[in-house]
DNA sequence: AGCACGCCGACT
DNA sequence: GTCGGCGTGCTC
């Protein structure tokens, strides 16, 4: 039989491993089998086909245990499995066993019996229905009109509609969330699952709440890293055993196997945290399409700045486009709120700093629409994507430099606990008091994070709370949750922040916006870059005026030396069908997705010599084979953009292709190569390598 | 990945 | 004499 188990690619244990059973136990039960001198989570896979290799039959061992009361994963769930193991290049034990709850893999058969009694006790209890049902909002016309066309999706009846993957475009406030709960109580309604992804934990509570205001009586589960192993293996099973109606989750939500599932909603599908950064690096956004396809259930892919691949695949063919999706829109606010007005402030003509004098936090005309809002009583948001207070120290005697010894990265000066912190390994040490090269006392900050412009507010603007929101003062638990608490009481005027702010938060009293130092993607070299910070500045700007009392007059201000810029030129008209269009017809002149489909070959060894040593073997190896599938391109491997990280050099090469199955097909037939190769290369000083589909930055 | 076996340096 | 460093190799 037919078992799989968790085994990384590197492995060498690729396929199902045999097992002798007194009895065959259908594919997708869990069992426990002895592997090697320790016993492990398995799952029974399909009977082997008829190429596998054979094990001695002498030589196998039997299945220790079967894991009692648990349904077998279902045909659909272990296809979705195959197809992502398959696509992303990693072994299908690895996959499987991955996307399982971490608990449910260390239990044994005793243990997990017991687990399971309690956990049913636990179940048998619906949740309290509550007395008082929500008052459904009124629906815009704009909402009507895209549930009108949700509607066929999801008729219950004999001629079995088309799935469709559907584009919600709707302008940030427009009621995407609205139309989700819609869409869902039709599902719930039909006596369906619904899963509903969305892009970080932290904005798992907020959503959460809502829904559970909306279907009380319903049970309504979460699935996210954050919680305990507990929990996630509770919510898993209310899922798998059909018994939770809405799961709520981040992108591993997308493996929960739901027995009734009747739609999936993928809310900011844009969110580059729908892709696993490390490990399997699959995207959830794709995998629930593919899943959609596969479970024949409508998917609702929801956003304000589409991906570009999601814009181009429900762009209408007639516009160039490849017509797969569905396009449903809703332009405009609801509740009259207009968005803010964008100014770009063209730092060009600002008024130069004295020598020797440091160039003033924010261009004064800002600074003086801050103190205005200040004054009536309104709130700002100023933007900066840098934590810290300044990236990099210097000796301004010999010109030492914070660099981390580890990493090819500049240490960034902290200066509430006075630190110097290597945002890429960690590595953290107090700040020196002198010059560790020279001994000169005078070390200055170079460059400005968002600690420094929230001492530079809070000096400039006495009379201002100024309150701060980045990762660093939300590592705490709960901490994120208390400082926009404290941020909706009322009590900052001004809050800086990252990116982390400028998501889903509903802020209701904020009416100024400001992005200080939005330029540096504008000459980013990765391609993706421009695209995310339009969808970035797009989203702050949505975070003013969402109170209709307060959004005639809220602002958008934009700090910039290019004003002319077209990114920008088509965020102040709010513009982002032009904006696509144009990225649309870079990418097609460049070759890049969604025109042509990347792959990202990387490696990281000992010496960049080792890492990329590899690599020009590896493109040797599918030279022959690239030519004959025909539009493939390898490129030269680089080293990556931070060359070193903790000591171990990277590198990368890119494959390019014209076709997506091509690009299948070659990696499909190379991944065995590779592997070997690497075996050969690892006394070389190689120490990792990874495929990377579809890769996010090259 | 685990977890073995295996062959060389500083300790009860 | 052992404890333990992590290099190499295997798991149906």
């Amino acid at each position: 039989m037919q078992v799989l188990v968790e085994a990384p690619q590197h492995s060498g244990l690729t396929g199902p491993l045999d097992y002798l059973a007194d009895q065959a136990l259908p594919p997708g039960t869990l069992v426990r089998v002895p592997l090697g001198r320790r016993t492990v989570t398995g799952l029974v896979w399909d009977a082997p086909t008829a190429d596998a290799d054979a094990w001695a039959a002498d030589q196998l061992k039997p299945v220790a245990e079967v894991l009692p009361d648990l349904p077998p994963l279902p045909p659909t769930w272990r296809q979705l499995v195959r197809f992502a193991s398959a696509y992303y290049q990693r072994s299908l034990g690895e996959i499987a066993m991955m996307v399982l709850p971490p608990e449910l893999r260390q239990l044994d058969a005793v243990q997990w019996g017991r687990r399971f009694k309690r956990l049913t006790k636990s179940l048998a209890q619906p949740p309290a229905a509550t007395d008082a049902p929500e008052v459904l909002p009124d629906l815009t016309p704009e909402q009507q009109t895209v549930l009108d066309a949700l509607a066929p999706s999801l008729a219950p009846g004999d001629a079995e509609p088309a799935p469709t993957t559907y584009l919600l475009w709707g302008s940030t406030g427009s009621g995407k969330t609205e139309v989700y709960l819609r869409q869902a109580d039709r599902a719930l309604q039909a006596g369906r699952q619904v899963l509903l992804m969305v892009p970080e934990i932290n904005l798992t509570p907020q959503l959460e709440a809502r829904v559970a205001a909306r279907f009380a009586g319903r049970n309504i589960v979460s699935l996210h890293s954050g919680l305990t192993p507990a929990q996630r293996l509770r919510n898993w099973m209310l899922a798998h055993l059909g018994l939770a109606d809405i799961v709520l989750g981040t992108r591993l939500a997308v493996f929960t196997p739901l027995p009734r599932l009747g739609l999936v909603v993928v809310d900011e599908e844009h969110d580059p945290s729908y892709k696993q950064q490390d490990g399997a690096r699959y995207s959830a956004r794709d995998l629930a399409v593919y899943r959609g396809q596969l479970e024949k259930v409508p998917v609702l892919l929801g956003s304000a700045t589409p991906s570009l691949e999601t814009w181009f695949n429900a762009l209408p063919q007639a516009e160039g486009g490849a017509g797969r999706y569905q396009r449903l829109t809703m332009p405009s606010r609801v509740g009259q709120g207009a968005m803010p007005r964008v100014r770009r402030l063209d730092l060009s003509r600002e008024p130069k700093p004295r020598p020797g004098q440091e160039a003033p936090p924010l261009a004064q005309a800002l600074l003086d629409a801050i103190a205005e809002r200040v004054a009536r009583g309104e709130q700002s948001l100023v933007l900066l994507n840098r934590r810290g207070y300044a990236p990099v120290l210097q000796c301004s005697d010999c010109g030492w430099k914070s660099e981390c010894p580890q990493c090819s990265a500049w240490r960034v000066f902290h200066k509430v606990d006075r630190t110097l912190r290597c945002h890429h390994c960690g590595l953290t040490d107090r700040v020196p008091r002198a010059c560790p090269n020279c001994g000169n006392l005078d070390i200055h900050p170079l460059g400005r994070g968002t600690e420094k412009l929230e001492e530079q507010l809070a000096a400039a603007l006495p009379d201002a709370r100024v309150g701060r929101i980045d990762a660093d003062v939300t590592k705490l638990k709960g901490a994120l949750e208390d400082r926009l608490a404290s941020v909706h009481a009322g009590e900052v005027d001004i809050l800086v922040g990252t990116q982390m702010v400028a998501k889903g938060h509903d802020f209701r009293r904020i009416t100024l916006v400001a992005a200080v130092n939005p330029d540096a993607a504008l000459f980013a070299s990765d391609f993706r870059a421009a695209e995310r910070q339009f969808a970035l500045l797009l989203q702050a700007a949505g975070r003013a005026g969402r109170d209709a009392s307060v959004a005639q007059g809220s602002e958008m201000w934009v700090q910039t030396w290019h004003p002319d810029h077209p990114l920008y030129a088509a965020l102040a008209r709010y513009d982002y069908e032009f904006f696509a269009q144009q990225q649309l017809k870079e990418r097609q002149m460049a070759g890049l997705p969604p025109y042509a489909h990347l792959a990202m070959l990387r490696a990281e060894g000992k010496t960049q010599e080792a890492a990329q040593g590899f690599l020009v073997e590896a493109a040797q190896l599918v030279e022959a084979l690239a030519a004959e599938l025909g539009g493939i391109l390898l490129y030269p491997p680089v080293p990556t953009a931070v060359q070193r990280v903790a000591n171990i050099e990277r590198a990368q090469m890119l494959i390019e292709a014209e076709s997506r199955p091509a690009l299948q097909r070659l990696l499909a037939r190379a991944t065995d190569d590779w592997l070997a190769l690497a075996h050969q290369h690892r006394p070389r000083g190689l120490v990792r390598w990874a495929v990377d589909v579809d890769p996010l930055a090259i």
